[in-house]
DNA sequence: AGGGTCGATGTCAGTTGCTGTCATCAATGT
DNA sequence: ACATTGATGACAGCAACTGACATCGACCCT
């Protein structure tokens, strides 16, 4: 028999997100979700930087996801079709969590703390999808421009993909987003 | 004579830029930039909703500035160029206080809630521009990609402006990503 | 088997950001 | 003079977060 069950920050996630659910994320107490999973506020910070931070377990693996996507295109495509394949991969995973990742969205969309945090990650997705490009050979500011513009057709794809009483899958939103930026830029 | 010394939002801008260039953001306490405008930490948290919140006085008027720039952009104007006059002219009013500009930089960036901050006034800002053209009749999502794409176009003509030291001004760095931004979503 | 080390957790005290509430006091109007 | 108003001070309190140290089961070594 163990002393303590293990998986203590996914339980810690959970209750998170449950508690988050019912009550909002202002007015729950980092002591409560600690409660709910059988440990400690002080415990909770160890798995966790802050209390937004739980939120945010997945974050890496996607970036993992983006960055390799982009470093496995072929050496012919061009820096947008690079990260176009990247976002289609990601946008394939998110469309099998399908329920969680709208619950995510909606506790995080609440409030303006978490919108913050939501950002920032966003941010250091584009910049590592900027280093990425300039792996392959990619110019600075080019490649910059080019990890911004992904995310930013990745954040109105997804917009949309959870707004809409969807028809359309997210690849499909991602691929429609980023031919409307295109047009966009084009001076349409 | 007057009780209170007048100004007080301005000294507490004030004092508050000077303690966090001087030891950082994080070994600076509310009480300490109170203390130093002559003033109490409760007073701070009437002028600002919280510490970081004193770094972004001049965030609504930029704001205004953008979406006044793309109202009055002639009709014959496409949505990219809309945004993009108002871009030049958030440029040129930022490159007059370059000094401010550049101290203020430096200080967000060297600290991450900062930056946090600074991510969430620039969506809101991308999505006053998005607002700003639908106002136009531009359809919702290229209003929104339009958006964002200002945005990213922003941050990395000013990141360039000041890492570079500068031969560019901030207007011809914009212009110059701008046409890299078009250049790199045509395919090139 | 017994003892020692290690890693995950608990306990506790303290700092700081932030808020609610009420008191104070100068300026202003009547 | 007197009431009103608006900016500020004073104070108490909560919750997020941190550092330091104690605890205890699991595992290893002999």
């Amino acid at each position: 028999m163990v002393r303590w069950e293990s998986g203590s920050q996914g339980r810690l996630e959970q209750a998170a997100l449950a508690l988050f659910g019912e009550r909002g994320f202002e007015n729950t107490t980092v002591a409560e979700i600690a409660d709910r999973a059988g440990l400690t506020e002080r415990t909770f910070f160890r798995y966790f930087a802050d209390k937004r931070e739980v939120l945010f377990l997945g974050a890496s693996g996607l970036q993992e996801l983006l960055v390799g996507a982009v470093a496995g295109a072929p050496d012919s495509a061009s820096p947008i079709d690079a990260v176009a394949a990247a976002l289609q991969a990601a946008g394939a995973v998110m469309q099998e969590r399908r329920e969680g990742a709208k619950q995510r969205h909606s506790v995080i969309a609440a409030n303006t703390e978490l919108r913050e945090r939501e950002l920032i990650k966003l941010a250091t997705l584009a910049a590592a999808l900027a280093d990425a490009l300039r792996r392959r050979g990619v110019a600075g500011p080019a490649a910059s421009l080019t990890g911004e513009a992904a995310i930013a057709v990745f954040k109105v794809a997804f917009e949309r993909w959870v707004d809409e009483s969807n028809q359309r899958d997210l690849p499909q939103l991602i691929r429609d987003s980023l031919d409307e930026l295109k047009a966009v830029t084009a001076g349409r």
